[in-house]
DNA sequence: CATGTCAATGTAAGCGCTTACATTTTTTGC
DNA sequence: GCAAAAAATGTAAGCGCTTACATTGACATG
């Protein structure tokens, strides 16, 4: 069943069906009627295809996470399917993992399956200092379509991102446990993403604006060396820590684990930041303090841009940041 | 940059840069790598909507998950869209919400993006006894399309249903907790799916097998009565129930903080199984024993059959069931 | 009543590919 | 060295739309 089909079953012209198909105003409203009489009889749609190959899009999008099943990320597929769907852009998901080579073949992909624009969530690393060798595969991808990312920044012609003030926001974090009489504060991390290099930033600002002196030990690396994070959790005598502050929610709920395993009292000998505030920080025991990173503004800001970038020739702003919101529940004082 | 462009670049016709594109045998070597240095050098890739035009498909498929936040449903989308890329599928994904009107949506905008198949994950609600009113639109959809289902059951021509076998699961969960002596076992789910139904069929027939009467007072739905629940694990003196068996991890989760708020020791006594083993379930404290409702093989199967089914003549199972099995940690005695 | 306007509709040329069929070139057997 | 077979390549007809441009016909104007 194609539009010639439909015109002759209606007696007319595939331009006017074609008119009626695109609310083109230039059709009898009695025609029209005949026409979507027949369009709905038939139950007729017409082929993406041959409308994608006139018009230079089928209006998709490719969403590129590392890994789905991470909490933020998933929040943020969510938010993003949602607001691009009312706009009319379907999503195609990529799930690249970590490593540099797959984010690049996924963003190829991607590229292949002729979307209109690239999502990418979560930053890229950009701890060992080789920023530009990692991100030179999303500038090239720039050159054809336009890149937004959510919670990380790459610079370039045509890339767009929106962020989470995170230094900011574990500064605020910090300040408060130092208002609360906490001087030894560790920071636990387990990524080198631009953002997680951002909130240690923010950690070590917090610290210095207090006068109080930053000390490489209490900055753990569990994903580097987990073992060596749980000993120093579980055998150091307190107060050498009183207060943690985590990239992830996850690794705040560990934190408590070994807490708790040694009868440490949260939060009056030890007070727990996480950060996501995700739906673990609610669902834990106890509930989790944590860093709201604004996935839901991030997110609809990003397709605000995008569709923005796609559909006017309006200027969008390179990037936009928010700021963190510290969600306070049972694991800090009040 | 097109067909033409690159085949007068390389001073043969479209035929040929076409065969060498589509790795058909009848083109010499020398010309080959000439057509294939010409498309190195210019970067061409063949416009995709074109070849759907003629093709018919561009090798996609529609997954539609009520909720990509949900750690199962991520889990699910994470294993699909790894088995799909490999074959050269894309994943277009769609989060339809849990009522029928938006899931029917979904399917449509699905449908009339042309995808070659439909996954559906997690179970329509079969609870009302409307099951053939609520799975009507699932059936239309599988004129057009094979559809696959992934955790639940539709019967019907073209679907194709995956499901963990969760009666015979929480079944075993149940014999295990009678083993340790415990009589007093509370059920606890949050949805009416077919699979929650399942589970709960499972929890009877394990109770009735052993000879214990099944009590109405002990099957907890807190979605439908939050306070209820939240009052009766409160205040219920023990042993009124001495385990319980949730249908999510994050509803053992709660029943644990519960639990701790009144001071009962876990395991000791009250046992606790969560479901899916999720990362909630090794994150919390303790770690909560669960019954893996094996996503990885439901979804790899779900992909093998979908691939038989789209590009060979083969004969497809209606449906495939694989049984639950429990990873005992720290909320169940050993 | 001839003519110009304008709204409604139709005609046909792409969009960039694949592929059946036609044509040219190379190989093979004698 | 030639005919026939095989291999390589080319030509052109779609695939199902959109849309610029052409045509038609109704109506108003002088």
């Amino acid at each position: 069943m194609n539009i010639y089909d439909i015109a002759s079953l209606a007696g007319v012209s595939i331009a006017t069906v074609s008119r009626v198909l695109n609310g083109s105003e230039k059709v009898s409203e009695k025609t029209r009627a005949r026409v979507m009489a027949v369009i709905e009889r038939e139950q007729y749609t017409p082929n993406l295809f041959a409308r994608g190959l006139d018009q230079g899009t089928i209006h998709s999008v490719g969403i590129i996470v590392p890994d789905i099943s991470d909490l933020y990320m998933s929040d943020c597929v969510s938010v993003l399917e949602k607001e691009l769907e009312k706009e009319g852009y379907s999503c195609i998901l990529a799930c690249s993992g970590y490593d540099k080579k797959s984010k690049a073949a996924s963003v190829q992909m991607l590229l292949d399956k002729m979307v209109d624009a690239l999502i990418l969530v979560g930053s890229t690393y950009a701890g060992d200092g080789s920023d530009s060798e990692e991100t030179d595969y999303i500038r090239s991808a720039a050159e054809k379509i336009p890149v937004f990312i959510v919670n990380g920044i790459v610079d370039g012609r045509n890339i767009y991102c929106n962020i989470c003030n995170d230094r900011q926001a574990v500064y605020e974090a910090v300040s408060l446990l130092i208002s609360h009489g906490r001087r030894n504060i560790l920071f636990m991390t387990n990524s080198g993403s631009y953002s997680s290099l951002q909130k240690l930033q923010g950690y070590k600002e917090g610290l210095i604006r207090h006068g109080i002196p930053v000390s490489e030990e209490r900055i753990l690396f569990p994903g580097d060396r987990i073992h060596a994070v749980r000993d120093y959790l579980l055998n150091t005598p307190l107060p050498a820590f009183d207060a943690v502050i985590c990239t992830e929610d996850f690794l705040a709920v560990g934190a408590v684990k070994y807490a708790h395993a040694r009868g440490i009292r949260i939060p009056e000998d030890l007070e727990i930041i996480g950060y996501n505030n995700s739906s673990l920080a609610i669902s834990c025991e106890p509930e989790l303090t944590s860093i709201d990173s604004r996935v839901e503004k991030l997110c609809t800001n990003t397709v605000k841009f995008l569709i923005r970038r796609l559909e006017t020739t309006d200027p969008v702003p390179q990037a936009a940041d928010f700021s963190g919101i510290l969600a306070v529940r049972q694991t800090t004082r009040t």
